[in-house]
DNA sequence: AGTTTCTGCACCATCGATTGTGCAAGCGAA
DNA sequence: TTCGCTTGCACAATCGATGGTGCAGAAACT
């Protein structure tokens, strides 16, 4: 009875432990006795059995049975990332607080991993799918409609499936006018001092492209070709495209517009090894928030996206009776230079 | 046959087309076929049903036959924490190299969440576990003893299970000494200079205020022994242990060490609304790394833990055949101010 | 021709839980 | 006493894949 991984105890041991029929002791333990008319002395028996043996479902079992598995995914591009990782942290919470079970994964941005993701999990019979960030949401949701799986977009948006995003272009209007803004009037910032880095050609990025544009033009009255470096989602290629600029020109721009924190973590690169001087009057935006990078020797102006918000709205659509697709948008919010915002962390129980 | 949300293909369904047995099908289908001399056209035929038809494996099914399901899991405390989502991300690679599928979910530093979320996982037949900084890790090893999983912990060690952790003594000993060192000769730091902020009762932070404390004895002859300011793992109680600080000696000591990120954004927190200046001559030493971190207004020695290290000890540990519970120590490094060091992410393809 | 050895596959029990259905015993009413 | 209803549960099919075993027919050998 206490011997060292026994087996676990099945519906069929406390079945003949109990007297009962397997079919009771399955109602009993899944809570739907009292509809199945069972007594309560017999259920209170099993019940006690449950616990003295230690019983837990085997929920691969009942995941056959029901076709559903209790599992609620999240496919994230990456984890190394405060903006992902919150998003994580907050999903996490609200599947735990439905009582089924989260299971995140990243895909690395890469479609083909995309979508062999979704068909894993999938297999799994995985109950709802979010997708974050997706590089292709639609082939993502090709594959969840083949196996009539509930699936949303999150972070950019698809065609074929609701979508909750945050909404980039207000959030990089705002951005770029705070940028602008933060200069004075006796030394003013010229259209040419302002360039964006990062970003490639998915939703976001062009939406923030567009609203940094158009603000430029509405509040510095014009707008060079040539103010926005492309860099994607990546610290090494961000990097490069700072040199070349640097060597190009002799010198940073006055003011940065920086797609993510990802492509600032290469203007980090960049500043490694040079002198903290060379950025003293640097003025950076960035669209997305990280503590510490609100920290840094320059002001910093960050854009917070509601995670918090975005994953409410997701849960709330996810589970609706399906309509044509629509985006969502979640409003961003503009966070100063040195502000250290409360997180997902500290909803939990803190512990000295 | 091409209708929405068709039933997916099983092998019965294939089983029929192709005019053999379900069990031929399978053992087509999970490449067992030449172990069952079965015909080379027979299972092309199948296999190329399969493709026709879409078909994948009903991975409960097989989880429930096998006993096991392809998963992997990793328990870690929190997700958006830059430690921690790295090692998510270095974790995903391992696993998914394998043809395995991670499953990655946070526990919340709670014991009783710990067991609990080891069980649920345990119920879904994982097939190993990876307890990352656990509260109580011999807690979760006894769940994990009684389904007989394998299992491993990280970061903070248990005592039945091995462990693979960073080496806390010789990595806070090598961050004290390079706070001390920060410091020339002609204004060296006093012994009262110098605090610990952050930690509480587990082995790393005992280790790390162990070391705290020897080295600055031994390298400023003396340490007071109120040095040490515990405040958890929680930036709030950070916060709070800095406020207390401050209003009791009127300033903030000249140089920190911070017992990692998350204290680390108590610090952050404490900065915010106070003036830069405030900060310009302090000297932090942080027990964890963070790239943003790296680059605040004032000195940031950090030391990185080797992630990559540990995980793939981890893997190999977690698949010998099992000895008696040891420790494994792995060197994390020391990291100057400004640095920007690579990440998983720079794994990943660069798509511009 | 008779016997042994391969080939190539089918059969069937099994993993553990779920759920539609059936049925005996008990009870009250007619 | 008999009919009908309720109570309390057992039976058995099912979810999809796996793998041990057995067996017919062909090939090889004596």
């Amino acid at each position: 009875m206490d011997q060292r991984v026994k087996k676990k105890a099945t519906i069929y041991d406390l079945s003949v432990l109990s007297g009962s029929s397997p079919s009771t002791v399955s109602a009993v333990l899944n809570g739907t006795w009292r509809k199945r008319r069972i007594k309560e002395s017999t259920a209170q028996t099993i019940l006690g059995l449950a616990e003295l043996h230690q019983y837990t479902t085997n929920l691969q079992a009942r995941g056959l049975r029901r076709s559903r598995s209790g599992l609620v995914g999240l496919m994230l591009p990456v984890h190394d990332n405060r903006y992902f990782s919150s998003m994580a942290q907050t999903f996490e919470g609200h599947v735990r607080s439905r009582g089924q079970c989260p299971v995140v994964v990243s895909a690395s941005r890469d479609p083909e991993e995309e979508r062999r993701t979704a068909e894993t999990l999938i297999s799994y019979s995985i109950d709802q799918l979010f997708i974050v960030g997706a590089t292709d949401p639609d082939g993502v949701h090709e594959v969840c409609e083949l196996a009539g799986l509930r699936h949303i977009n999150i972070d950019l948006p698809g065609t074929k499936a609701h979508s909750v995003i945050s909404d980039n272009y207000q959030g990089a209007r705002m951005l770029t006018e705070a940028i602008i803004r933060r200069f004075g009037n006796d030394d003013p910032l010229r259209p040419d001092e302002l360039f964006l880095f990062g970003g490639r050609n998915d939703h976001a990025s062009r939406e923030r492209i567009a609203a940094f544009h158009a603000t430029k033009k509405a509040l510095l009255g014009a707008d060079p070709d040539d103010g926005v470096q492309s860099s994607g989602y990546s610290p090494d290629i961000t990097l490069r495209a700072f040199e070349a600029f640097y060597q190009c020109r002799g010198k940073l721009p006055r003011a940065l517009f920086i797609n993510s924190s990802i492509n600032m973590e290469g203007l980090l690169r960049f500043m490694a090894g040079r002198p903290a001087e060379m950025f003293s009057e640097l003025v950076v935006g960035c669209y997305d928030y990280d503590p510490f990078g609100s920290f840094l020797p320059f002001p910093v102006i960050m854009v917070r996206q509601n995670v918090e918000a975005m994953i409410t709205k997701a849960f709330e659509l996810i589970d609706e009776p399906p309509t044509a697709p629509h985006t969502f948008l979640i409003a961003p919010e503009l966070i100063q230079p040195r502000s250290a915002l409360k997180g997902p962390l500290d909803t939990l129980k803190d512990i000295a």
